[in-house]
DNA sequence: GTGAAAGCGCTAACAA
DNA sequence: TTGTTAGCGCTTTCAC
């Protein structure tokens, strides 16, 4: 790495010169700044983004904690967190707590050694299970702003970005009764989250509202409480058998919301495999994306959490707080509305 | 932020007293050590990362740029990244360049400022098109070692961890031979990549040598030639009619070999719709992982590319790198086997 | 128009 | 055992 100082040596000037003549301060004559900088091009100057960071006590990086990144969910928020990053000039450093509130705690802490300005979290599944936020509040006492989203917690005030969880599915149902269903299911298997307690919640509320009682047989739980990874369920060779068996126990189901982004995809294979005519006889909705959609046939109707943006928004927020001097700043929840989006399968 | 200043003031010692307290140096008497470690503690001293790293010319960060972190191989990759570096107690820095070479450029750029220890790379569409390296030259000119891993090329000598490509396609054909099929098709949405290219290759070399002849028609190319990621062909909505028709246009077809990881689920999807049965009269076997393979019913059987492993190795070679001195290391490029896994598609 | 010096937070050689 | 000093690479104030 070439620096400063030897660009000075070279050309017999002054490190502080040579500083003056990159910035093209007008202090320095137009002749010193073009043999300065013909140099530093030639040799291929870098400014030391290190040593800048040092002096100016600011690091132009985020850091961002997400409980696992083998989830599209939130590997599409890592790619709208980086998107408003790269718009602002802000590199990120990416932690994946694995659901582990240990690993959780020592990315925390690493972030609270001067390496970002900022840091992004999404809770991992054992922190919210503890119920454990004391490594969080010792970042919040610091300068060092946060924002949260998606897995938040209420005992931790900091900006927040969220999906309406609970309206997405109390809407779903609705409109599905809208279209003549009756009798609707429910497939779950996050419902340890919080947000996955929400969708039960936003589905308990709905059935009572609409159908005058919640029937706990209409709902598929699929949570393996032993495992600490969402993502583990769909691990488990039973999951067809589970929701084939769910299918065959309420034979006059005409409706399946599935409240994460793949049971949705299996439940219609499944129907497909045991003859059931989707949507004509049973319409199958599930959260996701167009992709996801694209996995099954007929296409799944899908849910979208619009997790792009989410990750867009939570770093636009971090990124204005970081800038904000103002003490006075109220935290704010921002709530991303969901979208129920095409596939033929509703 | 709490410094060692002001440890240092409070405590009435010279800043070195305590930096060296903190590090348990012997030439500090234990007494001194303990009221320093107790102050630190309790006001919650983190060493500043950036002010070490300037002192000593390094980050114990990697800096890693995929073509597309939506795309679920390089999210695994990223995992086993992750894995690696935090083991040995690296950062990892990300950036997504969307299959763009602009941004590959900007991103090496930027990693070449000092951020970073080493770079681990895979190759932008864009760039492997354009054929133009010049920006890879550049840095591994400089002293920040470069390990490219899965999208890599010839023209630049460095590290690599690659998967075996061509041996993949044309062992998973000889296997086919072996249960009987004689009519192979091969579905790819990958094959202007290089790895698509080897991929396409396996197959031609295994058709020639097993059944004396390559037949284009039993090749289907879903690659959209305008786009520049590879996921695009997969929103298009054409896709399940482009393989309905490659299936019906070639009605006595007993196998399918899918070059990416979503078509094979997707193929399975349409075959059984159309009545048939799998595998008894249409074997399917497409790239992907467990996950992947739950997704259809019945659950595809597929080619693993051990990504997490690709990613760990990618990341343990470029530390190794970092730290080896010698200036006569010779490059290596290592294959990670692929493995063929359980689904009942085949 | 150019240069010397201080300082961001830390470590380490050397001095006391 | 503790303190002083220099220096990592950079910017910036102040002097020349």
């Amino acid at each position: 790495m070439i620096t400063l100082k030897q660009l000075a040596n070279k050309l017999n000037v002054s490190v502080s010169t040579v500083s003056k003549a990159l910035n093209n301060s007008d202090e320095i004559s137009e002749e010193t700044i073009n043999k300065i900088q013909n140099l530093a091009k030639e040799l291929n100057y870098k400014r030391n983004k290190i040593a800048l960071s040092l002096k100016n006590n600011k690091t132009f990086t985020l850091g961002v904690i997400i409980p696992d990144i083998l989830n599209r969910f939130y590997a599409k928020v890592l790619h709208g967190i980086q998107k408003a990053a790269e718009e602002t000039g802000y590199d990120i450093i990416i932690y994946s707590s694995k659901e582990s509130l240990v690993k959780e705690i020592d990315y925390l802490n690493i972030l609270a050694s001067g390496t970002v300005d900022g840091v992004l979290l999404a809770l991992s599944e054992e922190t919210i299970n503890k119920n454990d936020f004391a490594h969080i509040k010792n970042i919040t006492l610091k300068d060092i702003p946060i924002v949260m989203f998606d897995r938040i917690t209420d005992k931790i005030s900091c900006d927040k970005v969220i999906i309406d969880d609970f309206d997405a599915i109390y809407n779903e149902v609705k409109s599905l009764v809208k279209l003549g269903r009756s009798k609707i299911g429910f497939i779950s298997s996050i419902s340890n989250l919080n947000v996955g307690k929400l969708r039960s919640n936003g589905f308990r509320k709905a059935s009572v509202d609409f159908f005058g009682k919640f029937d706990s047989n209409l709902v598929l739980n699929l949570t393996n409480q032993t495992n600490n990874s969402s993502m583990k369920p769909f691990y488990n060779a039973d999951i067809h058998k589970n929701i084939e068996q769910f299918i065959l126990n309420n034979n006059d189901l005409d409706a399946i919301i599935a409240a994460d982004n793949l049971s949705g995809v299996i439940s219609i294979n499944i129907a497909s495999k045991l003859n059931i005519k989707i949507p004509k006889d049973l319409s199958i909705v599930g959260f996701g994306d167009k992709l996801i959609s694209m996995l099954s046939y007929p296409k799944l109707t899908i849910i979208n959490q619009h997790a792009v943006q989410i990750g867009q928004r939570a770093a636009e927020l971090l990124i204005s707080r970081i800038n904000s001097k103002s003490t006075d700043y109220t935290f704010v929840t921002e709530i991303i509305p969901t979208t129920t989006e095409s596939g033929s399968s509703k």
